[in-house]
RNA sequence: GGCCCGUUCGUCUAGCGGCCUAGGACACCGCCCUCUCAAGGCGGAGAUCACGGGUUCGAAUCCCGUACGGGCUACCA
């Protein structure tokens, strides 16, 4: 048995959650189920200009929308409370306290202004090191505390070590090395006391004892910076897993401009979040090369990192569409009107919770017609609204010429409403009306399609519908006789 | 400017030196089914593995360059 595993996804909340933070923690909690370990959600939060409790809360409730419950977080607790790093504001300066013991820091009072000019004049000069030159750290102990005694605004740096590589391990890029010469000592507490993320991350994250950082690779840079940090504090290294950004169609960083880019906008708009799930797992991790659809068990059963690609991947929301087509379709009829027929319906203001309490066998009977025809969820409420409207049906235009005003076809429909109103009420069943209009074109010698496709207008109000006798059934005979009768007025 | 990362069908990917005349999925095309639209079944097209050099009997797979794309270089995360 090797050392327990602790991973953690710590969003910053500065706004919604994001697909490509979705995906992080996905594969967070995904790598703790399989090994038995612990998800840790801790909320970086140390950007005051940023973070909201709103958006605190709309991240809690997209992970518990996905499924992604942690094991120690906010309303959760644990053994590592707070878990908010606005919180946490003593252990950040404890941990300053311990590295000024070990003389790994050091105060800079520089102004921002002398780093801006600092700055841009190594820039002008094209200087290969372009990071903070170093100006405090030569200042010595005495001079620095006369400073800070005087009351002098300054910030803490850390000290780059003498040794000249750092060096760590990650599961996904392998391992790596980067040269100290070409690291500044960077900030760690701000002159305002609050800690920068590169600090506060890294207490936390050692203080919390994880094992392995998953993550997006926007923080490989940042990454030797933290090992100074956990080395300067003689904390163990944990392994890193730095995870390839996902895009927009047009291959750059996917934005607004690409349409939706939260999970919050996702549900809104009618997919499944266990389609989310196995898509976003699918973007930058595969099963084995073949399977493309999985259950949530099965991707912790089987996810590690080592099979995780380096390459930035593409939304592609054709195959998000595709893939909750297919989870839409594989649902039960119960759950499939629970889920996906009643909100719709709902959300259209085309029937109620309670018309469904009211008769359940007639709205699950629309599951079988939703289902080869919905992508996504607000698309069964156009789909099926013929069958909640009163009174005469708003035809549409193309189809009445099409198929109605033409000759012969009042005739088919006198003899289809003839023969279908011989059909017992409470009999009017798909069988029943198979059996009394399938005969009917044979017999007068005309297609099918000529037969149908005024009925169907004349049912549906439209040339394009879900099935027939289902859709006459559901209605009943009276308004289906009804509504033939209506059409005819179009029929020559 | 410096450092770092990436590059297999349009897209997501399999591949970790011979099984690859490169496999699967989405999308696309065709056929079948069919009273519409879908769904479904069957089949097809689509990748000189970014490019150029090596190493090797043998490379998509290893090494080195180049190009392109991206990240970091903040008292943002």
């Amino acid at each position: 048995m090797s050392e327990d595993i602790r991973v953690r996804f710590a969003p910053s909340p500065t706004g919604l959650l994001h697909i490509g933070g979705a995906r992080t923690a996905i594969y967070n909690w995904a790598y703790a189920k399989h090994f038995n370990g612990t998800f840790i959600l801790r909320i970086d939060d140390t950007d005051p200009e940023r973070s909201t409790k709103e958006n605190t809360q709309v991240i809690l409730r997209a992970l518990k929308w996905l499924g992604l419950d942690w094991d120690e977080g906010p309303f959760k607790g644990g053994p590592h409370e707070p878990y908010f790093q606005t919180q946490r504001a003593q252990t950040y300066q404890d941990a300053l306290q311990e590295l000024i013991k070990r003389d790994a820091v050091y105060p800079c009072f520089c102004s921002a202004e002398k780093l801006a000019q600092d700055r841009e004049a190594a820039h002008e000069r094209q200087d290969s090191f372009q990071g903070y030159p170093g100006t405090c750290r030569k200042l010595s102990k005495e001079e620095a505390q006369a400073k800070i005694d005087a009351g002098e605004p300054h910030v803490w740096r850390i000290k780059v070590p003498e040794k000249e590589f750092i060096e760590y391990d990650d599961c996904v890029h392998g391992h790596a090395k980067f040269n100290t010469k070409e690291m500044d000592d960077f900030i760690l507490i701000r002159s305002d006391g609050t800690p920068t993320y590169n600090f506060a991350t890294v207490i936390d994250d050692a203080l919390m004892g994880i094992t392995h950082i998953i993550r997006g690779d926007d923080h490989i840079s940042n990454t030797p910076r933290q090992v100074m940090v956990y080395e300067a504090l003689g904390y163990p290294v944990p392994k890193f897993a730095h995870l390839s950004m996902i895009l927009g169609p047009d291959g750059k960083k996917l934005s607004k401009r690409h349409g939706a880019t939260s999970v919050e906008e996702y549900k809104e708009k009618g997919y499944l979040p266990e389609v989310i799930v196995n898509y976003l797992a699918l973007l930058g991790w595969s099963l084995d090369g073949e399977t493309t659809i999985f259950s949530k068990e099965t991707l912790c059963n089987n996810f590690d990192l080592d099979r995780i690609s380096k390459n930035p991947a593409i939304f592609d929301e054709e195959k998000l569409n595709w893939m909750n087509a297919e989870y839409l379709k594989a649902l039960s009829d119960e759950e499939y009107t629970k889920r996906a027929t009643m909100p719709a319906l709902i959300e259209a203001g085309l029937a109620s919770e309670d018309d469904y309490k009211n008769n359940p066998e007639w709205f699950e009977k629309l599951a079988p017609l939703a289902k080869p025809r919905v992508k996504v969820i607000p698309e069964i409420a156009p789909l099926l609204s013929f069958l909640f409207k009163e009174g005469e049906l708003e035809y549409d235009e193309k189809s009445v010429q099409k198929n109605v005003a033409k000759e012969g076809v009042k005739e088919l429909l006198d003899l289809a409403t003839e023969a279908l109103s011989k059909i017992d009420a409470d009999n009017f069943s798909v069988e029943e009306i198979d059996k009394t209009l399938q005969p009917i074109p044979e017999a007068k010698e005309v297609s099918k399609k000529k037969f149908f496709q005024p009925i169907r207008v004349g049912i549906t109000g439209s040339q394009v519908s879900p099935q027939l006798s289902e859709s006459m059934e559901l209605l009943g005979k009276e308004t289906c006789l009804k509504r033939l009768e209506d059409v005819k007025k179009f029929a020559l």
